[in-house]
DNA sequence: TAGATTGTTAATCGATTAACAATC
DNA sequence: TAGATTGTTAATCGATTAACAATC
């Protein structure tokens, strides 16, 4: 972890990837594997692997490829995935409740320590382990709690707002599922993770309404 | 839509966010824009705004600007949003629950028309207007509905094989929530989006574990 | 040692940005 | 017409791939 200068964002994606690659190959009792057979399974290049390593050091030996569970290891430590993380999550509705019983966030370097949301019917509630609290204590929760990271999950119209909130309250990333680009946002070293469901949505409706028109075309062509 | 040999990945994945974008310049009553104040408010360039723009046509009028109303209908078409395409959900957990009623997907280009389980428990429950039907049931459905677009909420485990099946009856796009990369899967002409939420948050976490680091990096090189 | 595979440098490829002529 | 802004070409930048010397 000494070169990493700046990687780029490329680079960050992929990491997580290799993280769950290696976690699966150890199932299987792999305890060595090489760039080569890494990349044919992920379906990468190796020269991409090995590039994308050595932004962070030289985990493998020459002439025999990586031990799987130290690169995962090291993988892990960059990611920071044992870290647990404090996170809150805002807004309880479908999304938000789901999100809260459905991921295991242990395992992805944070930890679930509250959840609130501004809607009278909802505080009070319980999600899980979980009860529902109001917004208005946010602020003593986040005090007592410190939580780092904010799962968004409220409508377009509240995020500026909430966002500005949460960064005064010490959240230093977000995890953003409402409609609003926090990318956008003027806060200073702020980490942001915008999953646009319906942007990636419309990406796939994409793919089908272009693969039939190749089809269609194709026909035209021959 | 003329010119589009082959319009690449990064490209197709920044038309949605235009699209909203434009969406929300008509509600504030714009109706004329050009691709320099586009820009400001995405925090983009304007060559790329036009770059992307020219793959499919050229859609403004030199000295003007674009028309917000018809730009944004334009993209719309490239991106097949008003052709609402039949999906199915395929796992009524959690995240299938809420995925079921937390998004608009008229809004997206799709239509969800069923949504199916393989466990006992959930099959007959209903969610939202929607009621869970056991996959014994799909293949039925699937000849009467021509679903295009499947949802996968499954274990990583029951992927490959559900992926599979789908395929053979007439699956054309995966939206996948589950743990495995369909991107592997061997069928050809299928189109997919990896919605690895587990991948996006260690990401958010490098992005803390790493601005912490060159904080207290900082403080030594002083 | 010979064979294998890394770490790293160089070559290629693609994507983004800049520049500007065309034109409304 | 003059001013503005597109469409498009050229320049730059960055990311991916290929190649190979280092070395286990």
């Amino acid at each position: 972890m000494s070169k990493n200068d700046k990687v780029s964002k490329s680079v960050i994606r992929r990491l997580p990837r290799y993280y769950r690659f290696l976690g699966e190959l150890l199932k299987e009792g792999k305890s060595k594997i090489s760039s080569r057979e890494l990349a044919e399974r992920m379906n990468v290049t190796a020269s991409q692997i090995r590039q994308d390593l050595n932004c962070f050091g030289g985990f493998g030996q020459q002439g025999y490829g990586y031990n799987a569970a130290e690169l995962r290891d090291e993988i892990g430590e960059i990611l920071g995935v044992n870290r647990n993380y404090p996170a809150v999550l805002i807004g309880a509705g479908n999304l938000g409740r789901a999100l809260c019983v459905h991921l295991d966030y242990e395992k992805y370097g944070c930890r679930l320590c509250g959840v609130f949301d501004n809607n009278e019917q909802l505080v009070g509630t319980r999600i899980g382990s979980f009860e529902v609290q109001p917004m208005t204590g946010l602020e003593s929760f986040c005090s007592a709690n410190k939580p780092v990271i904010a799962i968004l999950c409220i409508p377009k119209s509240a995020a500026p707002e909430v966002c500005e909130k949460l960064a005064g309250l010490g959240i230093r990333a977000f995890w953003n599922f409402s409609h609003y680009d926090i990318s956008l946002v003027n806060i200073p070293d702020i980490n942001v993770e915008n999953v646009h469901l319906g942007d990636s949505l419309m990406a796939l409706c994409y793919g089908i309404n272009n693969s039939e028109k190749k089809y269609s075309e194709g026909s035209e062509e021959q």
